[in-house]
DNA sequence: GTCTATATACAGATAGAC
DNA sequence: GTCTATCTGTATATAGAC
């Protein structure tokens, strides 16, 4: 973290990074404070309490997130919407190596305390969830759209998992040309049969 | 916990049920030993470290997997021994809304913090791969294997995330259809056109 | 606004009586 | 083998000098 930028922005840049390498449970204040260059006392001058902190982390990642759909978005197909999305993942991969996916890892976590912060983190995958499904939405795909927006996300979250786990971005990175294909064979599908039955050999 | 049967027994069910619950940091030897019946003090009779206790959890976990995966096996189809697998991920629905997968939550968790129990909980996770991969091998799927155990996984683990995550049954119990039509599809697949090219489609 | 020193709470772990 | 009492370290959080 470099020393000159304000404090607070620090202590929360600090702090998104030590909680996606250890978690938040086993990230303390004083970690927290030491990577920022910050002194320990100082961190309450900032944020009232730990919680704060790791609240402000989920309010950066949610601007973060909704910029990147932004960006994604402004794609011209479904297809290349959706891949931009998976390359944003595959571009983070080193880090997904070592800590996992940060969203996807802080609901695991946070989703077994509850509370304020397990809401916010929820939050993070529900706004990206949406993001998909209006995709499909956009490829005609009517209410399968949320069964195939959950099946796209589970399949990279996943994915993510089992790269974290077993220490090989290869895991993330083969899904490229898969979920491609998997994209294509839904629009030729649905071209040849339109009929919902269809639909659920792929949902 | 039962208050008869043998107390480390006892403080291994208590650690198992409240790890998953809880996670691993958030579980503290006060909450076990309360949850089996058993004084704080005399924790520590029969386990060194909280370490000690969560190596027997993950033991227990290896020990019941293993026992699962060989009742799996004896089912007469390779689509029935693989739905079967799932099966059981469905049976346990409600702890999954709740938690998370058992497995999966504690390799997210643990792979942060390395060492032994880390190794240990990939162990699960590496087991249950290489069953499923040889699962895709009955099928004759070759060199594909590999890749559709992973993409079985990644579903299934993904599925559950998303489950946990939105406090929703439905999300994992609607895997079922999906993923039998999907082991069909392999297997029609692999009758046309019995390609390497084609396989990707679905992998 | 900044930082040192410290209060408070609770975790893991141990000693030793029974 | 069992359990109470306690040690020790460390985390969050505060008080108050500068």
């Amino acid at each position: 973290m470099p020393r000159t930028t304000d404090k607070r922005v620090r202590l929360v840049d600090a702090a998104k990074k030590l909680i996606h390498e250890q978690g938040f449970n086993l990230t303390t204040l004083a970690d927290i404070a030491q990577e920022a260059h910050v002194p320990l006392g100082n961190v309450y001058y900032y944020f009232k309490t730990k919680e704060a902190i790791a609240e402000a982390v989920l309010a950066n990642r949610a601007r973060e997130l909704h910029e990147a759909l932004q960006v994604f978005s402004s794609a011209a197909s479904v297809k290349e919407r959706l891949l931009a999305y998976l390359q944003s993942e595959i571009d983070n991969v080193e880090q997904t190596v070592k800590s996992g996916c940060p969203i996807g890892s802080l609901c695991q976590e946070l989703a077994k305390q509850g509370g304020p912060l397990a809401t916010g983190a929820t939050q993070l995958l529900n706004d990206t969830l949406l993001w998909i499904e209006k995709q499909f939405q956009a490829m005609d795909m009517g209410d399968h759209s949320r069964t195939l927006a959950r099946q796209f996300m589970a399949t990279i979250q996943g994915h993510a998992l089992l790269t974290n786990t077993f220490k090989d971005p290869k895991i993330l990175e083969q899904l490229k040309p898969a979920l491609s294909a998997w994209i294509d064979s839904l629009a030729h599908t649905k071209k040849v049969t339109p009929s919902v039955e269809k639909m659920e050999e792929y949902a």
